[in-house]
DNA sequence: TCCTGGCACTCCGTGGTCTTAAGTGCTAAT
DNA sequence: ATTAGCACTTAAGACCACGGAGTGCCAGGA
């Protein structure tokens, strides 16, 4: 039913109308690539492309674009990830060396892919739910109030103030800093309300308000931070790529962070490119979008996804090439350090 | 020169202007705003004031819109700052009330003063300069390796990791960790180089280098910070405001941190109102843009500031009255914890 | 059976002309 | 100092004609 050459000329249709933005006509298909046929013989396959429902007109007697399945069909088994240049690559190494801090690598990624690919560009912060305890530390700050500050081996820092205490003694705050570690250091934080369960009952009574207290926050700041934080950057492309009609829908899109998880889809193997076009996702304003992403982590393990989001209309395999090239140098930056 | 009627005029145009975005002419005014004269008057009045460079047409024959110029008067001397309803003033305390620590009382507080204004908000965390140091912590996070954690009396936290350290003892951590909260504790960030000037120099010999890394990194976090931490909301809105042309340079502008500090200006009295009109702000992209400021803190004391960017053309009346509420809001619960 | 050249047809975009509506500036009268 | 009246300007919309790009289809050729 698809022959080769069917394919083929699907797949110039995708190339030239991405890099025109205009439908294409057979005659000028016939030029600029070498197919070996005629217009005419292009327009009879361009037929057989439209019934399938794989690119459509906008009307009688203009040139075809790529349908959403069409495109899927580039992306699945007419395109190969194009790798980055000699000088894209060296980019990403100069953009994110010296970087001192998660957050500064978070936010110099996400210009870079911004940069990189021109288009929008979102990077997710390391899930916690994925990395376990480094060190959980209480700090004093008043007579009735102490500051937990939870350390995880990603780096990554989450601090609560705990209010309203009735007469904080020092040595308490220290007595449960010393339990506290030694019942989560090392722990999955999917683990650590099991861990810290009956710490509350054994304390003495002395330390009792002030380990529960303590307790509660800290397994609150474990599942409330579940939303988990986005970053999003290069939005100022979504004006280049014709983008006039709709951009509203758009930006509100992107200014949920739920929609943004949602976006970025569940987490496969790091550095594995997930694909999602225009009407795929599942957002009323993306509709015209499309996202392409990557898992990122320490080693084989995925912590957390970045990706890029575009018109339908963009570059695939290039697209793809930075994202996934960004994916693989987060992932070696995180697991060196 | 300017009497009293022309100014009328020019306070009509520029409400008329701002709720129909077109130019108005003077037969519209007469009828609309009840000035008690005819439509020729009334152009008389325009061609004074358009001499002046208060007013402009965009070509013969057509109304006349407000230039920047005239903008300026109008907010100096023809307008006043319209309070909030009730209803306003209640979403501000359902939308703040319940958030736990600064970082969620920022995010919220864009996400309001974009939701009140309609326009795109901007808000500064609070600098860290104009703080004082409440503890500094030390983490062993391995041999070595130590992670440094400052929190000052606005719920600030940093955090640095040291790294390439040799042979971290733990007592060592301890005894540092208790020398700089002695020199550091209650101190304004601003003296805190001086007040540790001479640590590493009386340390003893085996903590030395700990202490020396240490110390560097601490100054480094207090100068480099300085380029604060700026958050952005409500772009979406941008699309809304007749923006089409020249969005690109404004959310290019926006994605600048370095840029929306210099826009939010120099800090002056809490809640008091800075308006930077068109041309009078320094950058190009936002030449057709108005920026609606204030400091926000504790007490009389401006800790960072707060604001919104939208169209020159705007509602200048009702946009500083959200912004001076909120600022003020904010100050007050910043004050109350 | 598949490809190709030819041809009639469709539709969009462009540019021209015309008309209308809104608004101005000027002048003369009140 | 204000107003009414009038001639003038301009943008915006409606209409039309036309050229170009592209299509679908058919008949002839490899």
């Amino acid at each position: 039913m698809l022959d080769d050459r069917k394919l083929a000329v699907l797949r110039a249709i995708v190339e030239d109308y991405v890099s025109t933005n205009e439908p294409v006509g057979s005659k000028a298909l016939a030029e600029r690539h070498s197919l070996g046929v005629s217009p005419a013989t292009i327009r009879n396959d361009m037929v057989a492309l439209e019934e399938d429902g794989y690119i459509a007109q906008p009307h009688t007697s203009a040139g075809r674009i790529p349908t959403d399945k069409g495109y899927r069909l580039f992306v699945d088994r007419l395109s190969t990830v194009k790798p980055l240049s000699g000088a894209e690559r060296r980019a990403i190494e100069t953009f994110l060396s010296g970087a001192v801090d998660l957050d500064e690598i978070v936010a110099r990624t996400v210009r870079l892919l911004a940069q990189l690919t021109r288009q929008v560009a979102i990077v997710q912060y390391p899930s916690l739910t994925r990395s376990y305890v480094q060190h959980v530390e209480l700090v004093p700050l008043g007579p009735n109030r102490v500051m937990m500050v939870l350390i995880t081996n990603t780096g990554r820092v989450e601090q609560r103030v705990i209010d309203h205490l009735e007469g904080v003694a020092e040595e308490g705050v220290d007595r449960l800093r010393q339990v506290l570690n030694q019942a989560t250091a090392g722990q999955w934080l999917n683990d650590v309300p099991a861990a810290v369960a009956d710490l509350a009952a054994q304390a003495p009574p002395e330390d009792r308000q002030l380990t529960a207290s303590v307790l509660s926050v800290l397994l609150e700041s474990l599942v409330e931070r579940h939303e988990e934080k986005v970053v999003l950057g290069g939005t100022a492309n979504l004006a280049r790529m014709g983008f006039t009609a709709g951009l509203r829908d758009v930006l509100e899109a992107l200014e949920e962070n739920v929609v943004l998880i949602r976006l970025l889809g569940e987490a496969g193997d790091p550095s594995m490119l997930t694909v999602s076009i225009g009407a795929e996702n599942p957002y009323e304003g993306l509709r015209g979008t499309s996202i392409v992403s990557a898992g990122y982590g320490m080693g084989d393990q995925t912590l957390a996804k970045l990706g890029v989001v575009g018109p339908t209309r963009m570059d695939y395999p290039g697209t793809m090439g930075a994202v996934r090239a960004v994916a693989r140098y987060i992932s070696s930056i995180l697991a060196g350090q």
